[in-house]
DNA sequence: ACCTTATGAATGAATG
DNA sequence: CATTCATTCATAAGGT
């Protein structure tokens, strides 16, 4: 129900029109500016704690008139990168696969794989290979976590990675207003 | 001549075609990080002036010699740090060294690196030697990857990943002063 | 709307 | 050196 695949190709005069990049690069680009916002943010961030505790040069407050016009992220989603997600199909398959190999899949089966699940959506061999890795790995960590017989211990928790998505957030925020 | 209906904000074939993008959406992606790399130029100078009249010390933050806790990666790292991460000078001396040596420096040269190195963060002689390694075997990763047939665009930004991290940090090292 | 979870991707380290 | 593993970062999807 996601995207309909009805797009029709994009013509392929664009090298008429001068701006043509690879996806690598388009990432790259978008990338660049969320990191750019972000510093962004966190700047403002400080300048305010500063200004807080100092009640100071008030004139000099924020970046006056720039008030981050464009927000990075949604511009960029909105043309359309964004990172693989495997189809119903591709996820189907990939996982009878799984099921099936032993180990890790050599770069002959990787390349087969790939081209495979090519006819069922957008994929590169990259995406194949670590969705091999990342599915391995889970695999064993849930198994190490079920063999922790059902008594106590649940305080497993991570909370870095909590509070870093937390802190992100709130610096995104304060930056949309 | 070709019918520009079918040029207009398309780009939704990306993945099979490299990223196409009109010169617009071209305009505004520049336009972007232009508008965010100066903001960030602006607050680091605000922030420089505070600190220069006022030299004083907030109790929450700045302690000097330690690093304002902004950056939400460096703050869930410094918690419970479990393997080495590289400094943003330290990966731009890498970077540079990576780039006008020929193939794994020996082990004399590596200990003169890690020396060096050890003047801007905590650092081994094993985890230069590893980031060589690693940063070797992916860039030849990367090289065969992207001999993907067609669609090819001259221009050549180059190194993807390791950048990012470097301009962010290269940002909050800004900030630190 | 916000928060959590699942998961794709990046990368330091280990292994052969 | 080539592969693989382990951990973590970042984001898409789903729940409340």
């Amino acid at each position: 129900s996601k995207s309909s695949a009805t797009d029709k190709a994009c013509s392929r005069d664009y090298r008429k029109y001068g701006c043509v990049m690879t996806d690598e690069q388009f990432e790259m680009l978008r990338r660049q500016i969320s990191v750019y916002s972000t510093i962004c943010n966190q700047l403002v961030e400080m300048h305010k704690a500063l200004m807080t505790q100092q009640a100071f040069i008030p004139n000099m407050a924020l970046v006056p008139g720039q008030q981050l016009p464009l927000d990075p992220v949604l511009v960029a989603r909105s043309n359309g990168r964004q990172r693989w997600t495997p189809s119903q199909s591709q996820l189907q398959i990939l996982e009878s696969v799984f099921e099936t190999s032993v180990g890790t899949p050599s770069k002959q089966k990787i390349k087969e794989i790939t081209m495979e699940l090519g006819k069922h959506g957008p994929i590169s061999e990259t995406n194949v290979y670590n969705w091999f890795q990342n599915r391995k790995a889970r695999a064993k960590r849930k198994q190490q976590h079920s063999m922790k017989d059902g008594e106590h211990c649940e305080m497993e928790m991570e909370e870095g990675t909590e509070m870093f998505r937390k802190d992100k957030r709130a610096a995104f925020d304060m930056l949309q207003k």
